[in-house]
DNA sequence: TTGTAGGCGTTATCAT
DNA sequence: ATGATAACGCCTACAA
């Protein structure tokens, strides 16, 4: 019975028992208190409650360094999000987290927006995960992941590494629709900006006006908060006072429009229509509740997990058609529109 | 140069490479990798160059198990919550994100809500991590932590992990001031039921109340939803037409509150006034927007988190008083009342 | 039923 | 500047 590592020196941090220890105070070999840890057969029960009553004693945990070296199982997921607290991201993270509880996946989460460096972030995270999901673009620093599987959200056609695309094409084409049949006629559009040019879902909702013979005005503002789209939408009421419906590029500017609409007195949906996109459950909490065009976040989820673990596993190549999956926007209608 | 393992078998899954394949291509040492690899000092740039084209050649990327073993730094912390949807734990995440990663850790995130069994979820999770926070109880298995450092989110005080404590009392204080000062007189109480009695932040209101002479009476509702909130607060209107306030246990209550209001064409705050608890993101995307109890949830994360990390650095002990820190909530008031 | 021997992938120490 | 050797904590085979 030698002491363990150097005698106790000082007040060192108290270094965690091994299974050293607790085969040496349990009086057995090594093998025998793996075999009663683990719940393996072949062992005395009166030794394997020696073993476990040491093990509590000396408050022995297993290493998951020890035993992941042996049993390299891969078992954790990292998940890269902009900031838990725009509300689009913890959908997606309760999403992804069930799918891959469902594996017994663990995932770890890191936020862009708690980090100086996003390539720093992604490094860090890269090494301690089995596989990365996360909307992440080339200045995110995808090049460093190397062979590390990678599923990227809204993933544009050319990406090299695994992606889910999202469809909206069809549920917009439903959205328009739905405005018209109302009687709708002068519709707006309240875009993001990248200036001079529309986001893809704003350009996909003015090219499927124009198909009925509508040409929608655009209003863009600078960024994704309700503040933006508050003011976004007071821009709208004065240069286009005619407007009896307005797109938001999201759900979350849609909810600063209809801040906006309702300090003004203005009736939704009765004299203007609103309708968001993305599908959060933010738009149940709103008054009136908002119609919206919902990502079906729990596809998004379910195919990025089975792409990532597909990968982890060796079944799924780390890139090219096979590493990409689609999944589809339906058209929610509520009080808004 | 032999062969690493079994000469490549059939379709096995490509074991990944490791620091010994790339050693052997570049025809140095192992030590010689690992030198490459991290930016150590005394090695040729020449060698270096060979070593690090092999390494992205045979795409290696160190084992983090073995990484581990060797310098067996605490690294990541694994936090417990009910479910991301609730818009208050993506807050409460995000601040414990942004904690951790000062402090370089990474965070498992998990849900209870995705749990079949919430002791087996726990139980996984630490086995995963250094250290636990959440919104635990003994139902969820703290028995099984041993050692492990736990920090317990509203912890009661003869908790046997670490804890922090969630002081509402002051806060509570000031609400029912200014309630009073803008001439509430009728107020009401929503309040979760754990039936026959309150809950502690509504005992709280109903004694301050009655330190000023008034007895508020009480609704009581069965869950956290919206829905349960609209509900409770529909029925206050039925029972107690001359309510003029409402305090409601949670923003998400205070929020189903709000849209019940609306529908019913009743002014807030002209004729009713509201008020939650909790200071969610949420209650400024309202409108009006919610006057409430904010938990200074940054304050909660810093604590927790310094707790944990103080832990599993062995400087603060795993129980007692020395484990516990008091976080409190402060007044905000908006529009709604 | 229990013990012995070996190796998983990495880094640190000490030679060379 | 580079390499040899020895851990780190755990599990699986095999031997006793």
């Amino acid at each position: 019975m030698k002491a363990r590592r150097s005698a106790t020196t000082r007040t060192a941090p108290a270094p965690r028992a091994t299974i050293n220890d607790v085969a040496t105070a349990a009086g057995v070999s090594r093998q025998t208190v793996t075999r009663a840890m683990n719940e393996m057969p072949g062992i005395n029960p009166a030794t394997k409650a020696r073993v476990l009553a040491a093990a509590k004693r000396l408050r022995y945990r297993p290493s998951r360094f020890g035993r992941g070296l042996v049993k390299p199982e891969p078992r954790t997921l990292g998940l890269v999000v902009d900031d838990l607290t725009n509300p689009y991201y913890p959908e997606l993270a309760s999403a992804v987290i069930g799918e891959a509880a469902k594996q017994s996946w663990n995932v770890i989460v890191a936020e862009k927006v708690h980090a100086t460096d996003r390539r720093t972030l992604l490094l860090e995270v890269a090494g301690q995960v089995d596989a990365v999901l996360g909307y992440l673009n080339d200045s995110d620093g995808l090049d460093q992941l190397g062979d590390l599987p990678c599923i990227q959200f809204d993933s544009p056609p050319g990406s090299t590494v695994g992606g889910v695309e999202l469809d909206f094409a069809p549920a917009m084409a439903e959205l328009v629709d739905h405005l018209l049949d109302r009687g709708v006629r002068h519709p707006v559009l309240l875009d993001i900006s990248p200036p001079g040019s529309l986001s893809g879902r704003g350009q996909c909702f003015v090219d499927l006006m124009r198909e009925h013979g509508f040409d929608p005005p655009v209003t863009q503002v600078i960024d994704n908060s309700m503040a933006a789209g508050a003011a976004g939408c007071a821009e709208i009421l004065q240069d286009h006072p005619e407007a009896d419906a307005i797109m938001a590029f999201n759900d979350i500017a849609a909810c600063g429009t209809l801040k906006t609409l309702r300090r003004a007195g203005i009736d939704v949906p009765g004299q203007i229509k609103v309708a968001g996109f993305d599908g959060l459950g933010l738009g149940t909490y709103l008054s009136p509740e908002l119609t919206t065009l919902a990502l079906d976040v729990q596809g998004v989820a379910a195919a990025a997990v089975g792409l990532a673990l597909g990968m982890a596993a060796g079944e799924i190549p780390r890139s090219g058609p096979k590493a990409r999956r689609r999944v589809s926007y339906r058209l929610v209608v509520r009080e808004s529109s």
